[in-house]
DNA sequence: GCTAGTGCACTGGTCTGACCAGTAGGCTAT
DNA sequence: ATAGCCTACTGGTCAGACCAGTGCACTAGC
């Protein structure tokens, strides 16, 4: 024994050197959103590929949300900034094909939630402050009237508290898992007859985790949030799954 | 005005509407993992397109981690069993174009791994808690060694407290991220002159997590595993950025 | 002079048809 | 019965074509 050890080789596609190259390129910056790639017959040109290489490979890429095409589109694809969009589609994915709950979803935005006040509550700036306290007073108004407003201002106030966070990683999965959170219970909420009372006791809870994150209270805004996203969605959650959630609450 | 509200309409390409088809089915479990998709050339007899328009289509649903083709196959593209692999790929994306920083992926494991404490102390049955005994007996084991299986070990103590946590998002969530924090510093720790005492320092932070969450103990479980991982990381973090991670303790 | 309209050159989306290397399973020769 | 070849497929790639849509330069009309 003892002869040189060999790694498994796996046959590279001519598409996917090319997504590689091009993947290198926008994530190192070389190519900046905004900017256009070369038309796919440049492209073909450039790698020494048929169009079809080309285009499969540019496929890819559209899927990764890197860049984006458009028929009839003078310049070649555009370099998109980074969204949310690719991760949001594989988190939808996992959602469904792993057959995620509710209770599951819901545990996890509270995790995210708990912290993003955790750390809000040390790292806040005062603008921040403002924002959320403006979010709240939208969520007043909306009471009674708008379901949706009220739920955009409610939104809003997340966001403020994850952005004060300064984890983008927070961010970004809290604005992903709150959309799919949404999509499965916001028309349920639409048309519950108690929504505006859950509205209210919605609005008395957002403002106590305000109080919490002004005064630098980390633990108590991260425990508020917990039992204010707990009060909110429990209703929806299947009985059975319900312990899963209070074992999140202390 | 008001006269009909019209919608936006986008065009919708020819792939795309294979790609819908072939999601829905694999997401909804008419197609199981294992199962095979017709051949290109059949599917282009059934969807009435081009094996180009084929092909683009699959591409897309390979990039998403759902089915994979090979070579030479004589049965068409065999449906995946879902893995995080696409999730991995677009969170690393998003790591490099948004210049994530260790700082903010530490951050992030400290949050789910803590959540993840407080939930195994409540939920943990005694398998997982002899899996967790395992997993440290095997760190301890590798301590002076082999940095690999150390490193290995410690993953699976991790992995362990993340499916007794019972979500199935923090279990992947972890992995994920861990899997990018470990590719940008384990080459650092290996090579380490302290290494042996670092891995000393977390076999016994390990141990006092591990008799929190057997106690039941779900704060203090979180508590000890933030103060672990910072501590484990710490040393790699720039000095500016290690604020932040002190704001998850107490 | 300026504007409104018209082509034109080029784009991406799709199609057709072809070739190649690789695979699996049946067939054949031993 | 088995070892090895053959064949009928597969996916990967290529070449060349057509179409509808786009932006821009040019032109006709004011």
């Amino acid at each position: 024994m003892g002869g040189p050890r060999f790694e498994p080789v796996r046959a590279v596609r001519a598409y996917e050197r090319i997504v590689e190259q091009i993947e290198e390129a926008v994530e190192s910056g070389a190519l900046a959103p905004g900017q256009r790639l070369p038309s796919e017959r440049d492209l073909m040109g450039q790698f020494s590929v048929s169009r079809s290489t080309v285009r499969e490979a540019l496929r890819v890429l559209q899927a990764r949300g890197l860049v984006r095409s458009r028929p009839g589109d003078p310049n070649g694809a555009e370099v998109l900034p980074f969204t949310p969009a690719a991760l949001h589609k594989s988190m939808t994915t996992l959602a469904r094909v792993q057959g995620l709950s509710l209770a599951e979803l819901v545990q996890f935005r509270m995790v995210l939630d708990s912290s993003a006040n955790l750390l809000a509550a040390r790292l806040r700036t005062d603008e921040q402050l403002a924002e959320m306290d403006a979010a709240i007073d939208r969520m007043r108004e909306a009471v009674e009237q708008d379901y949706d407003a009220f739920s955009a201002a409610d939104v809003a106030f997340h966001d403020a508290v994850a952005r004060a966070s300064r984890n983008k990683l927070i961010q970004i999965c809290t604005e992903v898992v709150r959309s799919i959170v949404l999509g499965l219970v916001s028309g349920r909420i639409a048309e519950a007859d108690d929504r505006v009372a859950l509205m209210r006791r919605s609005i008395r809870h957002h403002e106590e985790v305000l109080a919490a994150v002004r005064a630098g209270d980390g633990p108590l805004a991260a425990r508020l949030s917990r039992r204010t996203m707990y009060d909110y969605y429990v209703g929806y959650v299947p009985a059975e799954e319900r312990a899963a959630l209070r074992a999140l609450l202390e």
